[in-house]
DNA sequence: CGACGCATGTGCGCGAGTTCACAAAGCGCT
DNA sequence: AGCGCTTTGTGAACTCGCGCACATGCGTCG
């Protein structure tokens, strides 16, 4: 085991691509593919070849001039750096519709992140089973979150109540939260919070294709689309 | 009703904040506030005031210099500029876990994209009737596309089935995508995709939390994490 | 009616991130 | 053992978005 090599900061855009990357090579190593080119690597995550190599290359030497990337290898130090090596619980904050779906999408526990508790104010809920968790109530959130030394929350309550989830998380002890309501939390430094909101995600679909049926009434005299980005994996 | 302005090219980073703004700009409006200045918004949003003017001034010029914005005439250039000015319904393909809580989620309809339609291919999930909307068989997508007119797709199938399901809602007319499977989809040009990954949104939070975790195992001699972007919103 | 104050709209410099292009470096073949 | 092919790692140019700072213009108050 190599020591991890003198710690640099990690650009931001960089740490958001690893896990696609990361998600690329698994899929590359269950096809018993264990070597990969950054062109590869960059045709399937549909990026530059040249920006696979920097963003690599920020977590060390790890390729072979003339080879290529050892995908077992690579993985394994994708996972370090991104702190996979053990499981992060989590503990899901309201048990709705969209509470209950998150608990119950095996996606989670597949990637090392077990649901540690889901917790609701609603007392209806409480015992239900979702994916062999049982809904509590929201008073022993703090107590979950000590027993289990969790560090992650997710928010997923109506908007009204999302900062108070919030603020008993962080209370809690809790340093990274994934809000999924459509608010903008409010929280101490040191906390990193990410926001997920579907329906601004619609929106901006619906921007495009607004574009799109104006462009043709004007008999598409606008400059091509292009869609650099986020956008057309042409 | 004035003519829309010379259209400009919006970048990517403004047309993603917009929907922001307007969720905020509606909160305003049913606390009866009809007024707001950059600065006030930029509070709301967790933005720079200066980023808030900037982003405003390529809808137009509809501030009022000296006093601010007024929040219903922005909520409609806003709007208008979205494309949100008529409803966007939309068709989900699969009907599982994820699927249905997409369906069953009110904050679709509210905002504008009622649930047009959703298919699966398990007969099992045939007529479950979610959220108003009978699950109908796959076969029937592109019927149902063709006959509500639908512009955008939700993809919330499993990864191995997620391309598959990308190329019949392409073939069937749909323009714009919202793939939840943790893959890259491969689409025609002009055809825009985006990704939401729940994985890859708490895999970037465990990066943060290990780098918490060493940091404070070396007596803190990292610099502060300041934190720029997306994240905690002090 | 004129002057003052306040918030918008924007020109400009700066920094982060992306991409190009090339030198360094393994591997295989002769 | 050496040569050439391939692919990495990275310096350097470039692009894009961000934020400062200020002139512009509107409303208000005396």
């Amino acid at each position: 085991m190599p020591p991890p090599p003198a710690r640099r900061r990690i650009p931001d855009a960089t740490v958001a691509r690893l896990p696609i990357y990361l998600q690329i090579l698994a899929e590359q190593s269950t096809a018993a593919i264990d070597n990969i080119s950054s062109e590869g690597l960059a045709g399937l995550a549909g990026v530059n070849a040249a920006k696979v190599r920097k963003d690599l290359s920020y977590l060390g030497s790890y390729g072979t001039r003339g080879v290529g990337y050892d995908v077992g290898y690579l993985i394994y130090q994708i996972r370090r750096e991104l702190g996979l090596n053990y499981d992060w619980p989590v503990i899901i904050v309201g048990a709705g519709n969209l509470g209950q779906a998150l608990a119950g999408y095996g996606g989670f526990i597949d990637r090392g992140f077990p649901v540690g508790g889901i917790v609701d104010v609603d007392p209806a809920k409480f015992d239900v089973v979702v994916a062999g968790a049982r809904v509590r109530p929201l008073d022993e959130l703090s107590q979950i979150v000590e027993s289990k030394d969790i560090s992650i929350g997710v928010v997923a309550v109506p908007s009204s109540a999302a900062q108070d989830a919030a603020d008993l998380l962080v209370k809690a002890g809790v340093t990274s939260i994934l809000n999924f309501a459509p608010v903008i939390l409010s929280v101490p430094v040191g906390i990193t919070v990410r926001k997920v909101d579907l329906a601004v995600e619609l929106q901006i679909l619906s921007y495009h294709e607004q574009r799109r049926s104006v462009a043709q009434q004007n008999g598409q005299l606008q400059g091509a689309p292009a869609d650099r980005g986020r956008g057309a994996t042409a």
